[in-house]
DNA sequence: GTCCAGGCATGCA
DNA sequence: TGCATGCATGGA
């Protein structure tokens, strides 16, 4: 892959393996809106981005170099060899298809505090309404960025609220859940750095300690938000896909169980 | 009207 | 340890 400065744009060419609409709308992260060009608009680490794929190319639209190596760089995995991992997971004759039929979806590095938060809204909820919730979220609490783009809310930001507040988001039961993680991680209970340094089932065993976070929010938090590519969430979707690995996980995953996850996921909302 | 969604806390055995 | 139950909301 190359990268080249052009006029205020970040351009990347030979890109290999990336399929933005896939990737930007699997249910993996729920802010990033298509525009009638093709390209995606979003906002990621309080930055705003669109961003269009032409062929092997590129191009992140108005954006500097700092913002390309500190936030975009690694959001999108672009240092992550996927046409390598793509090749090992097919190694897995169930996967083999699924792997060609959505070939390009890659895991973004969201922050963290996002990550989790939306997670906890995502439990027992469907992907249209959480949409709507971070939605109403972020424009109630967020800083506008750019026409109708906003931050995600700070922890701070957010401790202030009461359960009735997140309430009236249309959070339901959750809202007692998203009033203490908010407090608690504005007051330092929670560490992100520390969390992520930990291995996979100590970072685990941290996030379940967390009031509304089990094992499945833990494990999508930490496949999206922590940088561990072996956590694996099981949903309700997962659960029918584990009937095909009545063995357990083939060799092939181990290590990047968390991206053969994202495959399965994604051709289990489709085709089951 | 019923069922379901990227589930979890709680109570009870 | 494992299992049953209640839980908010909105779309199908």
């Amino acid at each position: 892959m190359d990268v080249k400065f052009i006029q205020g744009d970040v351009v990347l060419e030979n890109v290999k393996c990336l399929d933005l609409d896939l990737t930007l709308d699997c249910g993996q992260a729920f802010r990033w809106e298509k525009q009638r060009d093709g390209s995606w608009s979003g906002v990621a680490k309080g930055v705003f981005l669109n961003i269009i794929k032409n062929g092997d190319t590129v191009i992140l639209k108005n954006t500097t170099k700092e913002n390309y190596e500190n936030i975009w760089r690694g959001y999108f995995d672009f240092d992550r060899d996927y046409v390598e991992i793509c090749n090992r997971l097919k190694q897995d004759s169930l996967l083999a298809p699924t792997v060609d039929r959505y070939y390009g979806i890659r895991i973004l590095n969201q922050d963290s505090w996002e990550a989790l938060c939306t997670f906890v809204i995502s439990q027992q909820n469907n992907i249209k309404r959480i949409k709507g919730i971070i939605d109403r979220l972020c424009r109630a609490y967020g800083d506008e960025v750019q026409g109708g783009y906003y931050t995600f809310p700070t922890a701070q930001r957010l401790s202030s609220l009461s359960v009735e507040d997140f309430e009236a988001l249309g959070t339901g039961y959750r809202a007692k859940y998203l009033e203490r993680l908010a407090k608690d991680v504005a007051g330092g209970k929670i560490d992100f750095e520390k969390i992520k340094a930990l291995p996979l089932e100590d970072a685990r065993k941290e996030l379940l300690n967390i009031y509304g976070v089990g094992i499945k929010v833990a494990n999508c938090a930490l496949l999206f938000g922590f940088g561990f590519y072996d956590a694996f969430p099981v949903d309700v979707w997962m659960k029918r896909v584990m009937e095909y690995y009545p063995n357990g996980l083939p060799e092939c995953f181990k290590g990047i169980e968390g991206i053969a996850q994202q495959y399965l996921f994604h051709w289990a909302r489709n085709n089951l």
